[in-house]
DNA sequence: GGAAATTTGTACGTATGTATT
DNA sequence: CAATACATACGTACAAATTTC
């Protein structure tokens, strides 16, 4: 029945383009696109027709449009804002179980693929998470762990993998950083340091095992604070959600 | 500071209305929804207004138009679409690396908390599947095949989990079809058979490991075909990358 | 407060593809 | 096959709401 169109429309003729604008990165996240009279120039088409493709990147995530401002491109990826809002519709524990399948996953891969700058990069941040421990501060103590992640799944080579885990690593990053405050730091940061031996002896069981040691002490912690409901709590500041993702 | 802003763009209370009516199942998959003049008329707004509302959901690939015939709907989730569209992108074997990390944490998270209703179920396929084997009909086998997974992803009670896997499951069910040509079915059968033995006695290191050793199996029917990978040239490095192990 | 810039919403006309008579 | 009706595609024009300066 499904029939494949020889043609695109117009309308998705245009959609086409600024995507790849914005993908390639000519136009930022954060800048501002040209207003409607000029890019109807430049693409040489109608009102109508454009007002359609940048209603679809809008409603994608892509742009957002502010009435008497203008245009701006606020995520390179359609995947991003299509996860986060299919995310909002799950409890924590699922999000968090799905997290912890990647990172299991990243983290065998990494210690398969892993070079030198991979394991100097890990190093380097867990360095930096040991001086926010010493300095007592939880906030550049979360952002260092949370390098240190991201450095493990680039080493896994996985543009997908590293994809998802972004975009569902922000949705939970709200609930972790409450959670380093009731749980020791040094117990992560020991943990951590095994799991980055494990992978510069390429040794994959270990790896993953150093994973599930630390998901274990996350779901201890859900445990005892008994939270039970869904990201409605962060799901509402949408409106004043700011140009950048 | 009264800072909110109180409303919903016209278009987008249009995109969410016809949204809800598909996702709801008021328009069902494959349905045909009503012409833009009766839309007009239902949603009080205009030609302009509708028509943008409905191509934001056309490019989010929850409708599908057609000049001179209709617009149907074509999925019920924005999810399904998007990701399948990052894939596309990807070469085989990243995706099928973060296939294998769902199935991973479902076979664990089902052996967790499948009740006897999900057990049979299984067993149920799995019969299925014997059957299609001793009658040498590959196709059949792949159905129930997928079926199996599909229940052990629905014993992980993980909607956000169950729904991923749907999606990139359908990407690389070609691949894996193929796959059944190569490989001798029983081998994959044994293996699901102890795979559900596991989950049976709750044994979720157990079913880890099965889930494993049928990935690793995979995982070499890859190597010989000398497979590279999707639809795009960097493909070929990960798959590189793998072969050094 | 006012003027300019920008997006929003509406109305109408024409063209083109599809199915039906 | 031709004619007709219907549905979507694309274009122009105008008025309104919002933000910025």
């Amino acid at each position: 029945m499904l029939k494949q169109t020889k043609r695109l429309s117009l309308v998705e003729q245009v959609a086409e383009q600024i995507e790849s604008l914005i993908s390639s990165g000519n136009w930022p996240v954060g800048s501002k696109i040209p207003a409607e009279p000029e890019l109807m120039e430049q693409l040489q088409v109608s009102r109508n027709t454009l007002r359609e493709a940048i209603r679809a990147l809008t409603h994608a995530g892509l742009l957002k449009t502010r009435q008497g401002d203008g245009t701006y491109v606020s995520s390179s990826s359609a995947l991003g804002p299509v996860l986060k809002k299919r995310i909002l519709r799950s409890g924590w524990l699922e999000t968090l179980e799905v997290r912890h399948a990647l990172e299991k996953e990243a983290a065998s891969l990494s210690a398969e693929r892993r070079d030198e700058d991979d394991l100097e990069r890990m190093a380097y941040c867990l360095e930096q998470s040991k001086i926010a421990i010493l300095a007592g501060e939880a906030d550049l103590y979360a952002r260092w762990d949370v390098e240190f992640h991201q450095a493990i799944f680039a080493s896994s080579r996985n543009g997908l993998l590293i994809e998802l885990y972004d975009y569902i690593s922000d949705s939970v990053q709200p609930i972790l950083v409450d959670m380093f405050h009731d749980v020791p730091f040094h117990s992560f940061h020991d943990n951590h340091t095994q799991l980055l031996e494990a992978i510069r002896k390429q040794d994959s069981e270990m790896a993953v095992e150093m994973v599930q040691q630390y998901i274990r002490e996350t779901q201890e912690h859900f445990k005892n604070q008994n939270i039970t409901g869904g990201h409605k709590q962060h799901g509402e500041d949408e409106f004043l959600n700011q140009i950048r993702t």
